[in-house]
RNA sequence: GCCCAGGUAGUAUAGUUCGGUCUAGUAUAUGCGGCUGUCGCCCGCAGGACCCGGGUCCGAAUCCCGGCCUGGGCGCCA
């Protein structure tokens, strides 16, 4: 097929901007046929772009041979620009259609799509993924990554407000930092290095300099998980401050929460309409529950756990339902926390560690950090890790650390709230898990 | 790593219990034809599938063994 050049045309209005309030009016549309609907003398078609749909009429008798003959090459997912005419009109939802005086087919697309876009046909998530690209297409897609997209930018601009500091840290290291966690391993340059799990040591020693920082960027477990909330390469919203301690930062947290809650509410009520979700802004301050509290709570539904052992999931899906929204779980045994969270001085078997809970699914962690190198060197050595492969972080130590604390969310998971998908690979644009590496 | 479930047209499914009109059904998608107000348009026609390998049997989509792949749960974590 002989494809038509764009030339000179410049869109002068989304698929959303076309309003009744614009009947009359010439408006260039560029975006893709979603649908044809041919009845015989008339013919409709849906034109997408990504922040809506609209229907191009195509009256065969009263139209132009041109325009007639350009419609009849269409098929589904062709990328296509319509200069056209806005017709106020009862007869479709949105109130008008559009009149083509002049249509230009910028590509084609195969006839027989793998999945189907419409939703007549659902398809499974694995199919789903397979064709990812056309997939994101479908407004379900689109609505839920620009929930995330609008999520993201509320943290972004509330923490910005707060005078962090955004900044990166490597995401090639070369040793395992954090313990615990399976890393990645690179080859660099024929030296064994890891891909990070975390910019926890990287942010600590950034608060020396610039005392509140945050990043946002993609950390990676080489654990072999199987579950609907864990991928091998995962978003973290991370941030430090210094001269703060674990409750500074949960005021923090459940600020940040709420604004993002509040800002997706207000600027994504269609979105949210689109994938049919609603969700009840949270109230401020989250409920607070000890590590104790929640051994006993869960005591009380048959669910024992042993102090000094972390929450199995069994026992937080308990917890879940006795709880269902954010919560606060404090005072976590500190051997159950990583080696960098603060004992408490009144009480050093108990942590200033916090995970931030929403239902059984763990949001937040975060926690007071030491400060004091010979304490952090202690711990090191209490959790079987070698202080010496720690130096280069260690010499923080040696320059002023001052007390500090900070957290780190999981985006994806946060996103899994605020659209109400069950599984994390929906909100990932391109999920890496144990089992997918491409596309 | 451990445990459970499952692989049937492009997609989603029925059929598998207890092997036999299954020549594998249906929807949707695709192709062709028809239809002037559709919006999950409608109507007609057509093409399109039993994960791979082995075994049992007169006969296997169905039973057995092995493999591969996928989904889910646990552990670990955000």
């Amino acid at each position: 097929m002989n494809l038509d050049s764009i030339g000179e045309w410049i869109r002068t209005h989304y698929t959303s901007n076309v309003t009744p309030e614009i009947d009359g009016q010439e408006v260039t549309l560029f975006g893709w046929v979603q649908e044809i609907r041919d009845l015989g003398g008339i013919r409709f078609i849906i034109l997408q772009d990504r922040e809506g749909t609209i229907q191009i009429t195509i009256p065969k008798k009263r139209i132009s041979p041109e325009v007639l003959g350009k419609s009849d090459l269409l098929q589904k997912r062709f990328s296509i620009a319509v200069k056209g005419t806005v017709k106020k009109t009862n007869m479709t939802p949105r109130g008008i259609e559009v009149i083509p005086n002049e249509i230009k087919i910028l590509s084609e697309a195969t006839p027989q799509l793998p999945i189907d876009i419409t939703g007549k046909t659902p398809a499974n998530i694995e199919a789903r993924l397979d064709a990812r690209p056309l997939d994101l297409c479908q407004d379900q897609n689109l609505a839920t990554f620009k929930i995330q997209h609008t999520t993201l930018e509320a943290i972004r601009s509330f923490l910005f407000q707060k005078g962090f500091l955004e900044v990166h840290t490597p995401r090639i290291i070369a040793s395992a930092t954090e313990g615990g966690a399976e890393l990645f391993t690179v080859d660099y340059f024929g030296q064994k290095a890891y891909l990070a799990q975390s910019p926890q040591l990287y942010k600590e020693e950034l608060i020396l300099s610039f005392e509140k920082v945050f990043e946002v960027g993609p950390f990676f477990r080489a654990e072999e998980s199987h579950t609907r909330r864990h991928l091998s390469e995962f978003v973290s919203v991370d941030i430090e401050e210094a001269f703060a301690n674990a409750q500074d930062v949960m005021q923090l947290l459940e600020q940040v929460i709420h604004h993002a809650c509040i800002t997706v509410k207000e600027k994504c009520a269609g979105e949210l309409s689109v994938i049919k979700y609603k969700f009840e802004v949270p109230t401020v301050p989250f409920k607070r529950l000890t590590y104790d509290q929640v051994l006993d709570d869960l005591k009380k539904q048959d669910v024992k756990v042993p102090w000094g052992e972390d929450i199995p999931t069994e026992a937080f899906r308990v917890l879940g339902k006795l709880y269902p929204f954010f919560y606060f779980i404090t005072d976590w045994p500190t051997n159950a926390k990583a080696f960098y969270i603060k004992p408490r001085e009144d009480k050093p078997e108990v942590c200033e560690g916090f995970d931030l809970m929403w239902r059984y699914i763990e949001l937040v962690s975060g926690g007071t950090r030491i400060s004091q190198k010979e304490q952090l060197i202690q711990r090191l050595k209490e959790k079987g890790l070698n202080p010496e492969s720690f130096k280069y972080h260690l010499q923080a130590f040696d320059y002023g650390m001052p007390p500090h604390a900070g957290w780190a969310i999981g985006l994806e998971r946060l996103t899994m709230i605020l659209t109400g998908k069950k599984n994390i690979r929906e909100v990932t644009l391109y999920p890496r898990d144990r089992v997918r590496l491409t596309p």
